[in-house]
DNA sequence: TATATTTGCTTAATCGATTAAGCAAATATA
DNA sequence: TATATTTGCTTAATCGATTAAGCAAATATA
């Protein structure tokens, strides 16, 4: 036996890598013995599992995940789709995700959309190609026909889908509520004194900021302040829109006494102009951004935003995903986990 | 023929997915052939492969990858290793090299190292499971014991570093030049008439914060300038570490007139103690940091910082396992492509 | 017309790991 | 001592796709 092992540490140079084979040939026994032991199957012997651990470290042995997953129909891969991960929010939700997905064995496969539809459409080609064992989703702005997440679930593998959702795909959803954070940011610049709110908001047609608008005028009416439609407009919320509709407010005959805008980029955008045109904030103007971007604490004055929760979110949408693998029986519902957002009150509201 | 595909179509909702075999069963010719039609071999007929096709979109057929794989002894999968993706360098890096390689067909596996040793070894283990065909990686602060990266080696498949590498490796690397972006760097203040350059560097013992050092001193050295130890300083070069140094310098009875941060995050730390101090940057001081993060060009004023050129690292560091997958005969070799780096002049230094 | 070549497939093996089924030897139980 | 059970393996099939080898029919060439 010794011989045959040094014959085959000698090959280890020639040969790509050891397999159950060659560790079944050292110790003349059968590959399904050896699998059996590397498992620790009750059915084989002590003896015989040290001398299998024993031979496949002196190979090197590898598993080959290929192989095993071809076999069990398992790949152990989760593919993820994200709008772009170059993104405080979205990077933050992924390395969460992988964390918790690793240490149950599973692997994730990145793939981003850009935002584009078709791009979205290929990248779940991709992953199913892979046989991946399951998607965890956050949708493209553009995306609105939702055929191609039809057919995950037509493959019977779950999908979650997280921040970016839709009703009517009936999958899970993590998430945090953006129809209250919007109303926690008004009762806060309330409480504060303020009385004209203005709200540069994004498009109605994306969900979420439809959900932030909505959330907005009823946070008026419930502190009985007017809704005034010269104070609400729709942007693509960069950072140059920022500016743009901050102008455009200070222009108005009846200027608001605070801004909440739905995103950082474009509230920090707000500040640039608010700074040039020497109007202090908090002081004259109010401002509250959305989705904690490192630099909304430093800028000066720093900014108060909405934290997202990127944490657990990423935790939770892993989380759900091993609820379906576990559980297969367990047909997918509709099953939203919504998350409180939690107001960060910095220099420009206090 | 139209009785065997309704019934496969019926049976749709009970399988899971289409195989070749399937499609060999409804057309009544063998696997062997439809595989062939699917990939357009010159010996099968044109009517066969048409009708595999037809048959194919029919039962909603997609090619099981890891089958493939395994037979072929090729993943198409490429497995990535960054200490983070939460970092705008990094995220753009992964962007850009995701964008080539699945151009070429590559799908990636993204891990993280968290900066430490222990997770980079477990990450080169599970990519090596997973039979990527190939490894790029940025590599851990932590690491200095080489092993691990040997194992990638001796598995045969290329391994790319890039940012963060290691000459000892004898591996392909991209990345910036740390050393020449000093002297660009002390060039551009002392053209601008400084004579007492500070530099709030990293620590010496991490590779490219040494030659961001020997840059800066030999850059002195060039412009015929003293060498001034307390002008020197190491450090984590966290926000707060930018901070600590900087109130140190100004309590200097001779205060520096410019200062070099290596790293963004603590040029803004030193910005914010000048802007308390009011101290005019850049009148009094200029400062210049690394990285060029977002917020550079947010605050106020704005830094001055080294464009690292990480969609072209990214780009790079692709194709140059592209490259390595074409020509597998080719031995693996230190191939350094060093990208100039690009000072980008802001208020902060003019 | 006789032979050579091309066309269009089939057959059978393979990539590694896994697992149901089964068998002989060892041990336990009646 | 005779039968039942347990232990420790082996045999053979399988997961899908791919490919070398080969064969019969069709077509081309001499």
């Amino acid at each position: 036996m010794l011989n045959r092992l040094s014959k085959y540490i000698k090959n280890l140079a020639n040969k790509k890598r050891a397999t159950l084979k060659d560790i079944a040939n050292v110790l003349n026994i059968s590959p399904a013995a050896v699998s059996k032991a590397m498992h620790d199957d009750s059915r084989i012997s002590d003896k015989t599992k040290q001398a299998v651990k024993r031979v496949a470290k002196e190979l090197n042995y590898q598993p080959n995940h290929i192989a095993s997953a071809l076999r069990k129909g398992k790949s152990n891969l989760v593919g993820v789709i994200v709008p772009r991960t170059n993104s405080n929010f979205f990077s933050s939700v992924l390395e969460n995700m992988e964390a918790v997905l690793n240490k149950a064995g599973y692997n994730i496969i990145i793939t981003q959309s850009n935002e584009s539809f078709e791009k979205e459409c290929k990248n779940i080609d991709t992953l199913l190609y892979s046989q991946v064992d399951g998607i965890i989703a956050s949708m493209a702005n553009e995306t609105v026909d939702l055929s191609h997440y039809e057919k995950i679930k037509a493959n019977g593998i779950p999908l979650i889908l997280f921040d970016r959702g839709e009703n009517d795909l009936n999958v899970d959803y993590v998430g945090i509520n953006d129809y209250d954070s919007s109303h926690v940011i008004v009762k806060h610049l309330v409480d504060k004194g303020c009385k004209r709110i203005a709200h540069i908001g994004g498009y109605r047609r994306t969900r979420i900021f439809n959900n932030r608008i909505r959330g907005y005028v009823d946070a008026l009416k419930t502190n009985n302040l007017p809704i005034d439609d010269t104070l609400i407009v729709e942007s693509s919320l960069r950072l140059e829109d920022g500016r743009r509709e901050m102008e455009h407010l200070l222009k108005l005959k009846n200027r608001p006494d605070a801004v909440y805008v739905a995103s950082d980029y474009a509230a920090l955008g707000a500040l640039q102009v608010l700074n040039e045109n020497d109007i202090n904030v908090p002081k004259d103007i109010r401002l509250v951004g959305f989705g904690n971007e490192p630099f909304t604490s430093l800028v000066t004055p720093s900014i108060s935003s909405i934290e997202q929760h990127s944490k657990d979110i990423g935790r939770l949408a892993a989380e759900t995903f091993l609820k379906h693998i576990a559980q297969p029986e367990i047909k997918q519902t509709l099953n939203k986990i919504i998350l409180d957002a939690e107001l960060i009150i910095r220099d420009s509201s206090t």
